[in-house]
DNA sequence: AAATCGGGGAG
DNA sequence: CTCCCAGATTT
């Protein structure tokens, strides 16, 4: 069902593809000017689509800024401490993206040949990268005909195609990546693929859309049936659980802080944080420490109420090493440090 | 198929 | 408060 190639399916007043109103919309109200959209490279465009993920590109701005002064190229990058790659990634969050990234410039040095491919499939190979990402940096860095399938573009066709059903099922997103093939062009992979983004943060948004703007409103089957609002489904809603935890300040003589590393994976995987120690509010025997202070953090799928407690621990017990570290305030805040925490010791400062 | 993994922007 | 963002990976 080649749709867009049967123009008199769609209505006599559309004789133009989807792609192609589109295009014409995004050269005029288009975004142009984001940093990774000038000098362009495979490695700026890789980067910016890795920082994306999940994250607006407001929040990304700064942050590529300071990655890219610090690591231009893949060959820095390669090079350097993944400790500090985590501390510029420090209060960006989904820190396994900064992981893979390192690993991914390190396996393009060593097998590679110091160059990221320039092929879809080979790029999907690479930690942190998927489907969606490979084909964004191949379409944005190479101009290649790609299909990308992010939070802008499931919206868009979405609606556009009216489809019921949240994105996160399987057969939903299936029917999407359908659709969102059946209307990339030929031609202009990189512009095709940013007009679309542009669409879908700029008209086509998740809370008032703007319809009566939209390049592609007037076969858009969500607008015919009422529909634009309602779609895409909504994820199904959970009661997210609560939980508690204390982390403690250990000071020594010279003001230094105690930091531990905490393991690769799992929450604020690599990064450094202070000691933790599991709730002990359950023991009757001991009244409660009063918390130097408390702080309430939001993730996806749990609150966590944090306690912040000063404990005098044995420094004599305490080996510098890989997995902990005595640390001055500046020097703790230049780390990588998950953003509560670092919120904490900005407090005490 | 569902859960995990951050933090923030904006209604 | 809510939803959701240029998603990938693990279970």
């Amino acid at each position: 069902m080649k749709r867009e190639k049967v123009k008199g399916k769609r209505g006599k007043t559309n004789p133009t593809s989807f792609a192609q109103r589109l295009l014409e919309w995004s050269d005029v109200h288009g975004r142009h000017d984001l940093p990774w959209q000038m000098d362009r490279s495979d490695y700026r465009v890789w980067l910016s689509e890795i920082m994306l993920q999940q994250t607006q590109v407001g929040t990304v701005i700064d942050y590529f800024q300071r990655f890219t002064a610090r690591f231009p190229d893949l060959d820095s990058l390669a090079k350097a401490d993944l400790d500090e790659v985590m501390a510029l990634w420090s209060g960006l969050g989904y820190y396994a993206r900064a992981r893979n990234l390192h690993k991914t410039a390190r396996i393009c040095v060593e097998s590679h040949g110091g160059r990221l491919p320039d092929s879809a499939e080979e790029l999907q190979q690479l930690p942190g990268i998927g489907r969606s990402t490979a084909n964004a940096i191949v379409a944005q860095a190479h101009d290649q005909r790609a299909v990308i399938l992010d939070g802008n573009v499931k919206r868009v066709v979405a609606r556009h195609a009216a489809i019921e059903g949240w994105p996160g099922r399987s057969a939903i997103a299936r029917v999407l990546w359908k659709e969102a093939e059946i209307r990339t062009p030929p031609d202009r992979a990189r512009d095709y693929t940013q007009a679309i983004m542009d669409l879908g943060s700029g008209i086509c948004r998740p809370r008032q859309p703007a319809c009566q703007q939209c390049p592609v409103g007037s076969d858009c089957m969500a607008l015919r049936k009422g529909l634009v609002t309602e779609l895409p489904g909504k994820r199904p809603r959970r009661t997210r659980p609560e939980k508690t935890t204390t982390l403690l300040l250990i000071e020594d003589d010279q003001g230094r802080l105690l930091l531990k590393r905490r393991p690769p994976t799992g929450v604020w995987g690599g990064l450094w944080c202070l000691p933790e120690i599991s709730h002990p509010d359950s023991d009757p025997d001991k009244k409660p420490v009063e918390p130097l202070l408390t702080l309430r953090h939001d993730f996806t799928h749990f609150r966590l109420h944090i306690r912040l407690v000063r404990s005098g621990l044995n420094e004599a017990s305490i080996e510098e090493g890989e997995h902990h570290a005595w640390m001055k305030y500046d020097q703790a805040l230049a780390t990588g440090l998950p953003r509560p925490v670092r919120t904490m010791l900005e407090a005490l400062s």
